[in-house]
DNA sequence: CCTCCTCGTGGAATCGATTACACGGAGGAT
DNA sequence: ATCCTCCGTGTAATCGATTCCACGAGGAGG
């Protein structure tokens, strides 16, 4: 492959001045300027960026750390993060961690190895040790979805609670009393808080958990699975099932129909993070959605606010309740709440 | 950043040895190869991986540039791609072309750009320059899913003319004779495969796809609702649509519920690709499934064969289909053709 | 006419690794 | 004792770019 030397060949011309015609420095005549972008035309050049990137000591890439792949919400979230990079002229590289802090870390080391600008993630668990030394050694960083306190990295996430307490408030005026919640991973903050802000707002009503309606989940739809068996396996089982992330949700949908019962009728069901296919589930599934193109976009401008030298704050935005049909009709036409309707 | 002269003096050995140690070259003493580890451990040093493929003119990273990431069919051929590379030794970097040409060509030069050593495409339409470029410039490359003909690559895939037979047989079987295609297009190789298919197999049972119903799509949802919304204004629409891919089927699930009408009594729906929701759409579609997760890792087996020197062939895996009840149930108990019934 | 700036350009150092080649010392063969 | 071989190690070239510094030409000002 052509490389500068043979662009400085081919336009008489020594590598310096085809280097500063390649990165738009002004002090190169316009003739020079022709003759190299017609050399580089010729030959068909393209630069080294690996070269380059040795030199300048910067690699315009991004890397994202991901939880899970598979999982619709990441999926979309990956997708706007590049977009926005691609905006800002960055590239982005995806690992996916598989909720594993194992797989996370490898990521993270080889990322750091390729010397990307910097790193968005969403932490799979309370910190492993290659991400926590990255946050240390001051790599710019910024958590994205989930996050670890007290590390001093800025968040970019949507917060929930409002939502959450919508969601309860409609639940509470469909009649409905004993809810159980599908939680996500303890050590992750978004499985803490999920189940936090459905505590408070039960207790909003006067409602509690007990422990018989907490599951335990990993965010994947197996444990989703099993942990709707056993809450259908309880004496007196939940009238709904609130699960964490939409994978649960859907193992929650194995395990009823897998027992021949039916949503609303039997058992009601809600998720967090909507995702296109709700609409078209049987029934359709009422959950939280999350802006997640507005998240992964704000997180890259947060990231290359830092990588550039600018503060890059933290960035916190609503989640809203989309109410569909899979917790049951409302009984009077009015909304429980200033909560927007889905179409049917 | 430490890096390997910082190593070398902190060992008391020259940047030679340390490099050797670090690629376990055998030609060390055992006293210095520990040394150096006691260094390496101390300082925290990681190899710049910039450096390195500068010098080797190789970067262990592989690109994948797919057609949209949106899609869960390539988000598990993504996602079966790292892995099968992370067990070989190789990093992968996701370019998402979103089904656009220039995007597609955006990625492929980003890549080549950055050294990578191998290039994994489903081409997105006949064959963008850059990509062109590259395979003539003898970039290893293999292509997966869909291809581009005349090129010299090797291509992994899918052949699904055998299920696409196997549903035809079934929709016949229960009674179905006007049968209608989603096309995907037709600049793509599996636009045009699965059209040909399915009129190949609607003749062997005496039955012909006029031009009315081959609507043409995009592989994309919106494309799907809108030939969806023109079948069902003909004068005769058909009694099954088959959607080339599962995200035009979810269009079509849309526009079908959007006019009122019921899967399967007033329409039915199959589509090629089959992913974990249609089991729970209402109703389950029945799908055409293709091996995906194997498909990925033999593209990157292939790839890496080519990369390192051996010969790395195509290779092409069967579909099969998967009966559920989007297309109506069979009048009597027996499968018509010896095909799989996935559970209901 | 001389001096001083400015401008365009080229030479060469540099980034952090790998690796060809040279070299010194130890040990075996003669 | 001499020579050869082999082994472990170090010196320096190299990969392909960027960029500091020096230099020469040409114009402006004295």
């Amino acid at each position: 492959m052509a490389g500068i030397k043979d662009v400085a060949a081919e336009a008489g011309l020594s590598v310096a001045t085809v280097s500063r015609v390649l990165n738009g420095h002004p002090s190169v005549s316009e003739d020079a300027r022709r003759r190299v972008t017609d050399a580089v035309e010729r030959l068909g050049y393209r630069p080294n960026a690996v070269a380059r990137s040795l030199r300048t000591d910067q690699t315009r890439t991004l890397g994202l750390v991901i939880s899970d792949v598979m999982n619709p919400y990441f999926t979309e979230l990956a997708r706007s993060v590049e977009e926005e990079a691609r905006a800002l002229g960055y590239s982005v590289i995806i690992g996916n961690a598989d909720e594993r802090p194992d797989l996370q870390d490898h990521h993270v080391t080889t990322l750091l190895d390729r010397r990307i600008d910097g790193l968005l993630v969403s932490p799979t668990d309370g910190g492993s040790p290659g991400m926590l030394g990255a946050a240390r050694a001051g790599t710019p960083m910024v958590f994205v979805d989930r996050w670890i306190p007290g590390v001093d990295v800025p968040v970019v996430r949507s917060d929930g609670r409002a939502a959450v307490r919508d969601l309860v408030a409609h639940l509470h005026a469909l009649g409905h009393r004993r809810l159980a919640i599908i939680a996500g991973p303890a050590a992750t903050t978004t499985g803490r808080e999920r189940v936090d802000a459905f505590r408070e707002a039960l207790a909003a009503h006067g409602l509690e958990l007990p422990d018989a309606y907490i599951g335990q989940g990993d965010f994947q739809a197996g444990s989703g699975r099993r942990v709707t068996e056993g809450f259908l396996d309880l004496a007196e089982p939940p009238e709904v099932v609130f699960a964490a992330d939409n994978l649960m949700a859907l193992g929650a949908l194995d395990a009823i129909r897998a027992r021949g019962l039916r949503v609303p009728d039997d058992i009601g069901l809600a998720a967090f993070d909507d995702i296109p296919w709700f609409v078209h589930t049987d029934p359709p599934v009422t959950a939280i959605a999350q802006p997640t193109g507005e998240l992964g976009r704000a997180a890259v401008r947060a990231l290359v606010d830092r990588i550039e030298g600018r503060t890059g704050a933290s960035v916190t935005l609503p989640a809203r309740l989309v109410v569909r049909r899979s917790c049951g009709e409302p009984a009077s036409p009015e909304s429980p709440s200033p909560v927007r309707r889905s179409t049917p």
